[in-house]
DNA sequence: CTGAAAGCGCTAACAC
DNA sequence: GTGTTAGCGCTTTCAG
């Protein structure tokens, strides 16, 4: 297919080490064969076979990316970010796509690592010892993002416990005195991973047990919210208001609440968490939690590549939020 | 690292090529012995290097994509589509981001060359002769979606021309008389790819005149289009709709209508194109073109794994919109 | 400063 | 049926 080394080296009258050198700046050659060497690859259009490379290095340049999917919208302006950065220190992502299924997330994780893949970026759903056990035994640079699994890797991601509690704070400031709380992924408890959403959780609970405040929030967590949340009265003399873990449940219950003729946030309180940037042109505007989800991207990016080049994984601040 | 094919030849007193037998089905081999390979195969937990492989046979299993960006809601739509189904097809995919930058996407383009993928999925930025010609020289097997290069290549999308046809014929039903048309990339005309759009514009075209009707467009092609809209009187004798070339734009129109308190559609009219998903949270509803991006994305993997198995093109019939 | 040669791990054609 | 061997294209060590 493509011109390779050793038809230079033919042409040019040396051999393949040499031409080598001269194409990768290694020392030990005369400038004159080199800029000679050059001239003749530039001519020829030569382009480095990739793949042997890295056969031959044993490193790939490639970052594996292990994400749920991309639909939800902060998926992918973190995968965008992801990208974008990889790019900028020569490292290309090799994306995977789990769908949230356990199983399907450990088969993947192996393709990676069968395409040799120098790291990994992993939004995890599995969860545990055992499975902590098993990315340990990779051996293999690995950073975790939004959902921790163990101290054993560096995770990036922000303090969504504290995130929640201020949000809390902010809704009981507003008068609020009844708060639903809409948390899907809880049901997977012990099941998945859902360090996030039950970081979350225990901000809610903080933020209404302390301070003098003591309110128990009525939590949702089937799948079919939209249908548990018409169970409830949400008009009556305490004034409701309905968080959700993440913007996707509150758009959905801002549909809910929209087609039952209530007012937001007067009749019912909403708020969600993410600030995902759609929410700009929704109305009424939804009060949310902001963080720079396209930072955990980058940040996740340079952890794990000055883990390869430096050998040691950078320990990275929770991200703040807003 | 790993467990290799020659570790397990030793083990098993057979040479690596029995081996390779065996783990790979090929035949010729007592079932004895690759019954026991295999067994040390898995005690070992063997896994095939995948790089290894890709240079013997000249084939990496790999799909390259290259898209603009993830932040256009339906390219992260796209994106999951393409990856979804490569995976089921046993392909994965190397995904590149061109940020609408043509020199970037020549660059990107030449780095999943150099990474041997077998085949490439291609959004481009890029147009021409020139282009083409280049892309010819690469001699492998692509997919064109959503802009269209030259018929050299596949190039799976829906009739965009006639969709915006029937999309004007809808507004003009509904008795608006001027129309505004919001397209920021015609300002791109001749410099990149904007394929698609032209297609729409023409479509624009063709349905403000014909039966009958004659109606001149104002079109805006500024890339503040907002601030050009705004110079405009959108109230008058004549009732106006506001037709976009996209989603994203219209619903930057529709923010800006409702700052300006229009009434959507009795003062003015607006209308979008993709039906990305978050419009099922706009109030007032959008009224969109829809079409399945989706599944552009799956027929393009699908076209272009057909090429690379069967050696040739499928034609694949513009999809459908409504 | 340059060449020769051994490998990276796997595949495949050709012997035995 | 199985072993041998020559690559795939590049890197790297060791002589010279």
């Amino acid at each position: 297919m493509g011109v390779t080394i050793k038809e230079i080296a033919n042409i040019c009258g040396v051999s393949p080490g040499t031409v080598d050198r001269a194409l990768n700046g290694r020392s030990g050659i005369n400038p004159k064969t080199k800029v000679k060497i050059l001239e003749v690859a530039k001519e020829l259009n030569y382009q480095p076979d990739h793949m042997a490379r890295s056969l031959a290095k044993g490193k790939t340049m490639t970052l594996g990316v292990v994400l749920f999917d991309l639909y939800n919208r902060s998926f992918s302006q973190l995968m965008n970010a992801i990208e974008g950065r990889s790019k900028e220190y020569g490292y290309f992502v090799h994306l995977v796509l789990t769908d949230k299924d356990p199983q399907n997330e450990k088969k993947l994780i192996q393709h990676l690592i069968n395409r040799k893949v120098d790291g990994i970026i992993l939004f995890s759903v599995n969860k545990g010892e055992e499975f902590n056990a098993y990315l340990k035994s990779l051996k293999i640079p690995l950073v975790t993002i939004c959902n921790h699994i163990s101290d054993d890797w560096s995770y990036i991601g922000i303090n969504d416990r504290l995130a929640m509690k201020d949000a809390v704070n902010c809704v009981l400031d507003r008068g609020y005195e009844r708060i639903v709380y809409i948390c899907p992924p809880l049901a997977y408890s012990g099941l998945t991973n859902i360090y996030t959403q039950e970081e979350r959780l225990h901000g809610l609970m903080g933020g209404l047990h302390e301070n003098g405040v003591s309110i128990d929030p009525l939590i949702i967590t089937e799948k079919d919210y939209i249908a548990a949340l018409d169970q409830i009265q949400l008009k009556g003399d305490k004034r409701t208001a309905i968080l959700c873990s993440c913007d996707n449940y509150a758009l959905e219950v801002m549909n809910y609440l929209k087609t039952k003729g209530y007012k937001i946030p007067d009749d019912v309180g909403l708020m969600g968490f993410d600030n995902i940037d759609v929410l700009k042109y929704i109305t009424p505007k939804l009060s949310t939690v902001e963080y720079a989800i396209e930072e955990i991207g980058t940040m996740a990016v340079e952890c794990l590549i000055n883990k390869l080049e430096e050998g040691s994984y950078t320990r990275v601040p929770l991200l703040g939020h807003r």
